[in-house]
DNA sequence: CGTACTTTTGAATCGCATCAAATCTGGTGG
DNA sequence: CCACCAGATTTGATGCGATTCAAAAGTACG
């Protein structure tokens, strides 16, 4: 994990990710920009909460280990803040990697904290920030609870995509954990999706046709 | 929907529902107490958002329900506020039904509103609240991700009971559905358990045993 | 060019969903 | 108090779909 020690270039940054943008200005002198490798760790289970991360590019992951083994995906973030709930917890309950090499700002809490009470209007965002993952997080448990392979595929284009497509920014493999599915089964849902010609598949662009 | 209009006794609450105690003086006093009965509905999708829902006894529940009528539960709620993530949206992105005799209090969002701005500590609460929602929410992705029902129950057993003990409050039947498990298969995992005799089973209370 | 990983297909098995039906339960009204 | 009803609980039988194990083909990268 590189850290490195650029002066930022806010105004491009805010740009490429308007997150940023809820950064009041006295915050901002304290971000350390860092530069991970592809599955480098950020933080795990247990560790103390020091720094609040902002995605800049790359992807950064939330997961937890299953008693079984399985990797279980609970946030993916390709942009934007990862793991805003910790913020008021004291350690971390699951783990965080780099799931390609990834940009990232860190934040010391504390000074996090300090800003959010004295700038209402980066609190308020910030309010708006947490609403938005649970509104996320919603739609992924019903995703979750529908039985069967191709409901959650047409799920997952109905509420992350934008009229009946949507373009898969990761790899079939993690998409299937995302799903709650092994690989196979959606490796096979995809395909018998296509033969019954309610799907069409362009490489990563899904098209569901009614 | 009766609206009732007594005068609240506001100690008597907050011991009864402590997240009553966040609620700042003046938005105390535009509080609507009513009382919903069973299966009635508090609001729908696409309805405007004009109250912040508090839950001071009974149950209400947020669902949506699937294209093939499977009704999915997106939160439960014995106590506490509901549908927090909707105070920056316009409208309801699902239902809300009282499950059993329900007592709640409306709060009109303009006010509730103005108070998180006003009050940097209620605003700072209400932050609380949402990342305690988020935590909630990833614990349920995470058990929906099992493949086994199970895994399901022995999960649910770990983060929502203590000492490997939990008590369902709610009917089997609503539990498999927020289980995302089909009623029956809910049972027929449960016995199994007991005849393996890795869980025991006492009316609503389950211990898992090593 | 070799290695590690993803993608893809195959076959066997297991567990869940579904349909059906019987029993049990709490609550309502005669 | 009892008959009755709606809903929850429980068990059975069946079929489908997902998981799992296995293995081949494709792909990215050093």
């Amino acid at each position: 994990m590189k850290k490195v020690n650029d002066t930022l270039d806010w105004p491009a940054l805010i740009a490429a990710q308007p997150a940023a943008g809820l950064i009041p200005e006295p915050l901002r002198e304290m971000a350390k920009r860092v530069d991970a490798e592809a599955s480098e760790t950020l933080f795990r289970v247990g560790d103390p909460v020091l720094h609040v991360y902002l995605v800049i590019s790359g992807e950064a992951r939330l997961t937890r280990l299953g008693r079984n083994g399985r990797e279980v995906i609970l946030q993916r973030s390709r942009g934007g803040f990862i793991a805003e709930a910790s913020l008021d917890s004291r350690t971390y309950h699951c783990d965080a990697i780099a799931a390609e090499p990834t940009t990232l700002l860190l934040f010391p809490t504390a000074a996090f904290r300090v800003a959010l009470g004295a700038e209402p209007s980066f609190c308020k965002a910030w309010q708006s920030q947490l609403a938005r993952e649970v509104r996320k997080l919603r739609a992924q448990c019903e995703r979750l609870s529908l039985p069967s392979a191709a409901d959650r595929i047409n799920h997952y284009i109905e509420s992350e995509g934008t009229d009946g497509a949507v373009t898969i920014n990761q790899s079939r493999k993690s998409w299937a954990a995302e799903l709650g599915l092994s690989h196979e089964a959606l490796y096979r849902a995809l395909r018998r999706m296509q033969d019954e010609g309610v799907l069409e598949v362009d490489g990563n662009r899904l098209i569901s046709k009614p």
